[in-house]
DNA sequence: GTCTATAGTCGGATAGAC
DNA sequence: GTCTATCCGACTATAGAC
């Protein structure tokens, strides 16, 4: 029995009859879209690894894009799930009124430290980020399940965090990008990890090296947050 | 002016007969393997693509794995061609003896500007980047082609560049993980395009976002370049 | 070297038994 | 709700004409 973390077996869903086969069709797709893609993986290796039938698959989900599609939006619901209590945590507190950079720049390293918790952490990427990486760099009508579900609200954070820590316009591109380029530092252990691996000359990522990733990026952020504002253009 | 099409066409390569259907074959699968992956890629587009026919390519190739082989290997050695020369550079500036921290920083904002062009400047991601990527987050047997073709020369002169700049082994963790981190940021606008450009509101980067890119880039490599060593491990 | 025709396989979806 | 049997289309690779 493969799965594990995200697909947390929810005894609610599991009530009614056939509400299993559901659930283990969902789980085969997260694994198996995850790890080959959506057209790479076949009805009968879903059927196989769910332990149900090819037929099962139009039947609750209309087709194989179907369920792919209902895997998604599991995706989103998780992620709220696991990244949403630091980024509610911001939130509230930018909400709440006033916040200092020294909140600011906290609340970013916890927010992006758990994103490196997620994409750092586990040996193989987890199935459900290949999937979300997928739709990034060639998006399918399932990103907006993913975008409108939970990304938009990430970035929206992480941008009025760095406003606020660099003194700039939260709606401002500079914002945006700055934000979006501290966290692709922590991104690019994910993605990119294959080459990173072989420098090390390592298999898999071991616990020093973990460690040491942590340091760097805590490093790295709070280095480019001391960064100036770089546009001082005028209305 | 950084990088241009890596689809010149060779003429040396299109003397004898049958060349031109190669050719065509190589460029046709260049673009639909990075559109669409090598299993969603079926010979029929590929022969139409080219303007041959599926017989072509187990003629010329083998099969379609051997396709696909052959563009990576072409791939490599465009990569070779563009992003080439800044590296061969800082190579024999570091290789001819000493380099000072000042000329490690100038080398490594070079070399990762002119990475910056490859990954921001289309619209439209190059096909071959994203070939790469996949091989980066789901490696093939034509992983080892790209990664000791190119790749781990990039690899090992961004490191020792930051080793310089920050007093660090350049044999050690330190220096590869933060050579990697701050090419992941660059990486970020690749990778994590689509949902950057929801951010922005826009269908395509902009010229000015472009610009401020740059800047954004070249401002966070230098703070993060000023970070000291982290590692004081006694041996 | 090029291309058409075709063999042989595997894909997704369906029908209908239970 | 579950599952087997099956249809039919799409796929890769090959055979063999030109």
């Amino acid at each position: 029995m493969p799965i594990k973390s995200l697909e947390k077996p929810d005894q609610k869903l599991l009530g009614k009859r056939g509400e299993g086969t559901r659930y283990a069709l969902l789980m085969a797709g997260l694994e198996l879209f995850g790890e080959y893609g959506v057209k790479a993986t076949s009805t009968r290796m879903l059927a196989e690894s769910s332990g149900t039938n090819v037929a099962a698959i139009p039947y609750y989900f209309g087709s194989k894009e179907g369920l792919y599609k209902a895997v998604v939006g599991y995706i989103v619901e998780r992620m709220r799930a696991h990244i949403g209590e630091p980024g509610r945590e911001a939130q509230q507190m930018m909400e709440a009124g006033k916040i200092s950079k020294k909140q600011a720049r906290g609340a970013l390293q916890q927010l992006l430290a758990a994103f490196a918790g997620v994409f750092v952490e586990s040996d193989e990427p987890k199935a459900w980020v290949r999937i979300v990486m997928r739709e990034q760099s060639q998006p399918t009508e399932a990103f907006d399940i993913l975008y409108y579900g939970q990304m938009q609200r990430v970035q929206k954070i992480l941008a009025r965090l760095v406003a606020v820590v660099v003194d700039l316009d939260p709606e401002g591109d500079e914002a945006k990008l700055r934000a979006h380029a501290l966290f692709s530092q922590i991104l690019g252990f994910l993605v990119a990890r294959e080459g990173l691996l072989r420098q090390l000359g390592s298999k898999t990522l071991q616990e020093k090296h973990v460690g040491m990733i942590y340091r760097v990026l805590s490093m790295h952020i709070d280095a480019c947050l001391k960064a100036p504002a770089l546009s001082e253009e005028e209305p």
